[in-house]
DNA sequence: GTCTGACTCACGTAAGGTAG
DNA sequence: CTACCTTACGTGAGTCAGAC
């Protein structure tokens, strides 16, 4: 709409959702999209509306300041500069780890962030207390800290933190030991045969009683095409429960497999699973003790991004075989018209041949 | 002191796309 | 037509800030 024919209001409302939907893009395709699809005064109101909004940000901004500037000041009083972490960074083992933080240092989550209490600072445990399947960290104080955790199919398994390396690598031996007999083969269900082979590990290494590894359990569906990833339940610390929930989502979501290609199922069929699993999910949240609005307002935003993006990849998509259908278009009809030409060409000659062979018969 | 939610990544898989 | 490439997915695991 042409900017005049609606209230302010109303033209706010519509610009603030066109720039929500276009962050959603990836700045090449944001530009592209604002070049090719917004008119000359579209782009104008945009940009009045991003300037305005951003004035009244600053305008908003003077009486926060004093207060983000001492709690930078003493933040780096307290702690050093905690930006400026440690090579590596942190518990980071390799390039990509720092560079992660690094992005998630510059996300909007950090700018939003309150006061906090001071925490001491995790770094990475020694090298000879680091193993596959076992977080460590060793906190400023100079104590270590590991947690055992594997994931059997959907169901993940997390014990409590130990600062004995020897008895985290114990627990995730047990661990393991469980998941083997628990997925093997030729057996019964999960359900049925994790809980005994569980106890039978646990049991056999003397994990009970004081030296009970506090596991906890939770369950992570595959989500990926309705909300960008896994859907994770609340921890439990009954297996039983967990177990339950389990199944109940698996139910909900119906089967899945490495390779599925959900994007290319249709839409109302996609969209029917994602009502099942979303109740089903809520509903398992709030039996272990989550706020059923929170949860569902959280799915619900995630969702959103998420069909954005497919109808973001649709179109590219579409995008693709248009292109390429012109570009065969195109090939077809220089084919046709190089034929034609050829055809054009023989039968000139022929008609030369035709119009010497005369002149011959008439000359004899 | 410990737990947990959320995010991220590596890797393997399946199906569509495409160059030769 | 086919081998190879690309894309989107599921799965298992690591990480860390914030909550309890």
């Amino acid at each position: 709409r042409e900017s005049g024919t609606t209230s302010p209001e109303m033209d706010g409302r519509l610009l603030r959702r066109f720039f929500e939907d276009l962050r959603l893009l990836r700045p090449e395709r944001r530009r592209e999209v604002i070049s090719t699809q917004f008119s000359q005064a579209q782009r104008l109101a945009l940009e009045r509306w991003l300037l305005s909004e951003r004035t009244q940000e600053q305008g908003a901004a003077p009486a926060s300041v004093a207060t983000l500037q001492q709690r930078r000041t003493a933040g780096r009083r307290r702690n050093g500069d905690r930006h400026a972490a440690t090579p590596g960074g942190g518990l980071s083992r390799c390039g990509r780890r720092a560079a992660v933080a690094a992005a998630a240092a510059m996300t909007p989550r950090r700018a939003t962030c309150r006061a906090k209490p001071f925490r001491p600072r995790r770094v990475a445990a020694p090298k000879d207390e680091v193993s596959a399947g076992i977080c460590s960290w060793r906190e400023s104080c100079g104590r270590t800290w590991h947690v055992a955790s594997v994931a059997v199919e959907n169901l993940r398994i997390r014990a409590g933190a130990v600062q004995d390396f020897r008895v985290a690598k114990e627990v995730f031996d047990a661990l393991q030991a469980a998941r083997r007999a628990g997925i093997a083969e030729g057996c019964e269900a999960l359900d049925v045969r994790l809980p005994g082979a569980l106890e039978e590990a646990l049991l056999q290494r003397g994990l009970t009683g004081d030296r009970d590894p506090r596991l906890r359990f939770c369950v992570a569906v595959p989500a990926r095409c309705w909300v960008g990833g896994q859907l994770r339940t609340p921890y439990v610390s009954a297996l039983g429960v967990a177990l339950a929930a389990r199944r109940r989502l698996r139910e909900a979501r119906g089967p899945s497999s490495a390779g599925e290609r959900r994007d290319l199922a249709t839409e109302e069929e996609s969209e029917a699973n994602w009502a099942r699993l979303n109740t089903v999910y809520i509903s398992i949240c709030t039996e272990a003790g989550a706020d059923a609005t929170a949860v569902a307002a959280r799915l619900s935003v995630l969702h959103e991004k998420r069909q954005a993006r497919r109808l973001e990849q649709r179109q590219e998509r579409s995008d693709r075989l248009a292109l390429k259908m012109q570009r065969q278009f195109q090939a077809d009809e220089a084919r046709r018209a190089r034929r034609a030409e050829r055809e054009l060409q023989r039968a000139e000659r022929a008609s030369r041949l035709a119009a010497q062979r005369e002149k011959w018969s008439i000359e004899s």
